[in-house]
DNA sequence: GAAGGTTATGTTATAACATAACAGATAAGG
DNA sequence: CCTTATCTGTTATGTTATAACATAACCTTC
């Protein structure tokens, strides 16, 4: 069992659990993203399935469920850079707060890591000090260079 | 001297500061985000700027301008909606490390306050672990419901 | 103050991203 | 089954953003 399977079955059991239907277009969809390393673009993604799964497929049903991925957290929306990427953290299950992404400019990658402890509970103070109610896991796009490509 | 006036001086001087040109167009575009309490979308932006200042403007004329404020860290891009906003913060000059926005999808509001110390050097400790260059100052985008619209 | 580089703007066109709206199909619960 | 929800297909269009090239303004330095 190759390890996109296994997340994907991980996937499908995190549906399960939710009562929410881990349709085959999705599954499809959640396929593609895993496929790659990095983010891609919806229209990317589409031509993917276009070449991989029906050719005459339009964006709505990449976009749709991409929204589903993401609303069920199995999937990030980077709206810096209007891309998608499977989380990295499916397969463990700690429901974060919240979470940092690194976005290297220069080759494209991600690093995904949860957002640490005490930026969490000031967030959640300044949330509480003003009376806002989130929403939405808070996701922080941070832009710059990797290490890889600071060498 | 108007609030907008004052604040305007304020960014044209950190122009001369940062040997930035602050020119007729982008004190415009300026202008018009000052005027507004929310943030709006480039084209609505490029419709007030028509109205009232050139009524065949195009579309880079705004991006152009509004790139430029928002390198200056006179304005800010929203990039989960779009749209723009001036930066709060223009006439004290505390250097912020980072800002928070809480956005309300009810009213469309915003709140911006700047990013707190134990998270900004928890980022930091990060990014250093990991050999990440941070390129621009990290804005992070939270959605949800103000206390206003909350009642 | 003319030459030549650099930066900003005007202008046309189009690329890239995203969704509305409605019809038809498929699944899930009674 | 039959009904209701949800999901998918399809057409069309809306929205956001930039490429590319021409022109203008600005700024040195000779």
């Amino acid at each position: 069992m190759s390890r996109i399977d296994r997340i994907l079955a991980s996937a499908e059991q995190h549906c399960r659990e939710q009562g929410a239907r881990m349709t085959p277009r999705r599954r499809q969809v959640m396929n593609l993203l895993l496929a790659q390393a990095g983010p891609q673009s919806a229209y990317q993604l589409l031509d993917q399935f276009k070449d991989r799964y029906q050719s005459n497929a339009q964006p709505p049903t990449i976009y749709r469920a991409l929204d589903f991925l993401v609303q069920q957290g199995l999937a990030h929306r980077l709206s810096s850079t209007n891309q998608y990427l499977a989380c990295d953290h499916i397969t463990c299950r700690h429901g974060h707060k919240g979470t940092v992404f690194l976005l290297c400019d220069e080759c494209g990658g991600v690093q995904e890591t949860p957002l640490a402890g005490a930026a969490v509970s000031e967030l959640e103070q300044t949330l509480d000090t003003l009376g806002f109610e989130i929403q939405q896991e808070p996701l922080l796009e941070v832009h710059g260079r990797c290490a890889n490509c600071a060498l």
